[in-house]
DNA sequence: TTGTAGGCGTTATCAT
DNA sequence: ATGATAACGCCTACAA
């Protein structure tokens, strides 16, 4: 075996290219990239030598100058308002799973809950060239629209519904799911509401749906109490607290989180109120502990795995130019009766 | 204003480069270069006619070409065992957050808790010539030393704590963290532990420290039961169940997680043992809800935060050619005693 | 099945 | 302060 990548005068050893290995293989650069990328169309004792010699040199390949080439990237972006969020944590982590089966690297992008920052993000990450972009919500800003549309790269948004996305879509209707809340909580024989609720605009279209479907049915009160993002469980024990302080009564709390929920359940036992005896209480997401706690937390369940496996799919499918049956899928959700109502 | 970006013949319209802008600008696309990248050295007046020829033209940059050209990539990888993980989580945001504000793109890749899948994936991604590489954990396969210190990238390694690390590292030692914990509870008057415990490395270390510090004493009992990856709340509970059937008797129980110690101490209630009267608890994290819940979790904190924080600051700085005053940085933790214990 | 030529869009370097 | 030229490392397209 002879000498290879000698160290130019004193600096670092440059790292091998195709050619290096094309030159220790007795072969072609572009006979090399085909051994390397699609070996089905060279002949298998050629792809033996390449590999050896890829052994021999140490190649690794340059993905930056390969997708200047092909204008292939076989990077996704993707932009969430926050990581560190138990609701989108997972489908984070399913997309990162489903798009690394595919073949793809996943960049990943924390926007906050303001369409600037996200307009900002996705100029940047543009210019990174994607083969793909999963985006939060339906919510963005005109010019973001604009420069993504004109960018040409297949988009998919997540975690809402509408009739009219940029592109491909993943969610699911969070004012049905407030409808629903209302209506089985109605059902149960409750009417003086206290909600705990956060700020951001998909909890807002849930508290929507609640109070619309309450007031269509007339004899209902309700409260409500705005908490910072993110929702934690102090937040919880602060928010009954401050619903109970505006002195009117309640025989149920909505919250727009199980995490609101289980502090306000913690907040109600501490003040002496028994649930459901004589609060009632439901959450929204069916993470882990709903299920678990005492007493066990009535929710919404979203499969959350499932918006991420099914985005990654999709914007895998388009991008490698097979036809999509459907641009919007509708995940759905589904309301789980437990003890705390 | 002139016709632009005329679509060729029937396909797409081609993103416009910076030769675009030259020619809309009446510079040469060196120049517009310059004017965006270090506009100190450019004219004022020039880089206004810039300005409005990248508006004009929708100028995107492309950073593929732009990196094969300057040997920066300006992304970081991060590679975690899980991102669902409410440990990790709070890293990775800080990490993006700090990485953002530097400049710095986050390519986040899940790794499992296997040496392999971790060898891959760092194979791969060096091939995207990412500018710093940030680690979870100090234990990695030889294979994967030898290329990523062959590649020359700066590397941080976090959550965990060694002499020798690869490069930069900032954590903490679990083995450290086990005799604090076992160190408090013997304090604490316990002496007939049960541990509830999961299998990933770091954790294993924890539970050596606890077990190293307790034979030490001399007087105290240890059944452990191990539970699977991740730590849910009703593992928790099955846990604490399942060291109860061992027919053997306990006054304290040992979580490797505040999410099993949540679990125990809802079973134990389930069971008619009161927590602490009949039953120490104590758990690892301090997760938002071990401080608000019924009884309070005693625990061990970790500035989760400022391992991203200070990961982030520290490889960008290498990367930037700044000396570093040190390579490690141990972030420490503190035992948090609370009503559960 | 393999090879050759040229270009992808940018920046380093040297010149003006 | 600005420009010209030559890489950067790979892939498309065409040729053999």
């Amino acid at each position: 075996m002879k000498a290879k990548n000698v160290p130019q005068g004193s600096g670092k050893v440059k790292s091998p290219t195709l050619e290096d290995v094309a030159r220790e293989a007795g072969l072609s650069p572009m006979t090399v990239s085909r051994a390397l990328n699609t070996p089905q169309i060279v002949r298998a004792a050629t792809v033996e030598k390449v590999k050896k010699a890829v052994a021999v040199t140490g190649y690794i390949p340059n993905l930056l100058a390969g997708g200047l080439a092909s204008k292939k990237s076989k990077l996704i972006a993707v932009v969430v308002p926050q990581i560190n969020n138990n609701m989108f944590v997972d489908s984070v982590q399913a997309l990162s799973d489903q798009l690394a089966k595919r073949g793809y690297h996943m960049l990943l992008c924390v926007s906050g809950y303001t369409e600037e920052v996200e307009t900002e993000i996705v100029s940047a990450i543009l210019s990174r060239r994607p083969d793909g972009i999963v985006l939060t919500g339906i919510q963005h800003s005109p010019e973001m629209k604009r420069i993504i549309l004109s960018s040409g790269v297949p988009v998919v948004e997540i975690w809402d519904l509408t009739p009219t996305p940029l592109d491909i879509l993943v969610g699911f209707s969070h004012e049905k799911i407030g409808n629903k809340i209302a209506q089985y909580m109605h059902d149960k024989g409750y009417r003086k509401f206290g909600l705990i609720w956060t700020e951001d605009r998909r909890a807002s279209v849930r508290k929507k749906g609640v109070i619309d479907a309450l007031e269509s049915y007339g004899d209902s009160t309700v409260a409500t109490v705005t908490v910072e993002l993110p929702a934690t469980l102090s937040r919880g024990r602060q928010g009954l607290g401050q619903l109970l302080d505006l002195n009117q009564q309640y025989d149920a709390i909505i919250c727009s989180s199980d995490t609101l929920a289980q502090g306000a359940i913690i907040e109600a036992s501490a003040r002496g109120l028994s649930v459901p005896r004589n609060l009632g209480v439901i959450g929204f997401g069916n993470l882990d502990f709903a299920q678990h706690n005492v007493p066990s937390i009535s929710t919404i369940s979203i499969d959350r795995w499932r918006v991420g496996i099914d985005a990654a799919n999709m914007l895998a499918d388009k991008i490698e130019g097979k036809e999509l049956a459907e641009h919007v899928i509708d995940i759905g959700f589904e309301l789980i009766e437990r003890e705390s109502s």
